[in-house]
DNA sequence: CTGATCTACAACCATTTGGTTGTACGTTAT
DNA sequence: ATAACGTACAACCAAATGGTTGTAGATCAG
């Protein structure tokens, strides 16, 4: 996924892969420290194969990406996409910013007709 | 919902609700201006009761929040549903800054019996 | 009063999601 | 070589999601 440019797929991607408490702690681990996806799943009272389905969900988001090494697959954190994420949501406090400057402007104009 | 010290049900109403292209687009609208649900519903290719639950959606996630007027529903945007959300993502990249200065820590370890 | 408008909500449907178990295959260790 | 480990993937299931239509209650306009 480009994390440049983000199309509506791509940010539907980001923001359902964080909407998951599971999928949000293996971000946090996986930025901090190495994890293999078995390691990872230790962590967690559910299948292998769940944890499995979760990394696949945050790579598809960008959020973490895979390395293999021997038999294991190495979990790394990716910048990039939390970036794309705190972007998307700077976008939307800059509205909030033009909608205080817009009634600020409005108070502030010349009363005509009154 | 309790915007601050939010629980993971909380945050992954958040997260899910932004999860969407219409919702999206409906915070963006109704931060700069009011819009009735029906009024909203008029810009979308969908029925007025799919727009009626996107709202509903954002609502719950205290992203937007309603105002019965007249016999209109005014929907506004909520500002702190998203400061919340922003204060999240300020915590991921908070860990980020922590792990850089983690691996700063080590480099500059001095080198005891090497 | 009557009709049009705005909203709420239930019932339904197809698809997606988050989980499971089972099977297969490459890699490491004994 | 064989067993154990790590991964991938398919098939299945229940619940949630995103949409629909239909019905009903308030409110406003003529």
């Amino acid at each position: 996924m480009v994390v440049d440019q983000l199309d509506d797929t791509g940010i539907d991607r980001l923001f359902q892969a964080l909407a998951d408490p599971t999928r949000r702690d293996i971000v946090r681990r996986v930025t901090l420290g190495e994890y293999s996806v078995s390691g990872l799943a230790a962590l967690y009272a559910m299948s292998f194969a769940a944890v499995q389905k979760h990394v696949a969900v945050l790579e598809r988001a960008s959020l973490v990406s895979k390395e293999k090494r021997g038999r294991e697959q190495i979990v790394r954190g990716n910048h990039e996409g939390l970036q794309s994420v705190r972007r998307l949501l700077d976008e939307y406090e800059e509205i909030w910013r033009q909608r205080a400057a817009r009634i600020a402007d409005i108070l502030a104009e010349e009363p005509k007709n009154n």
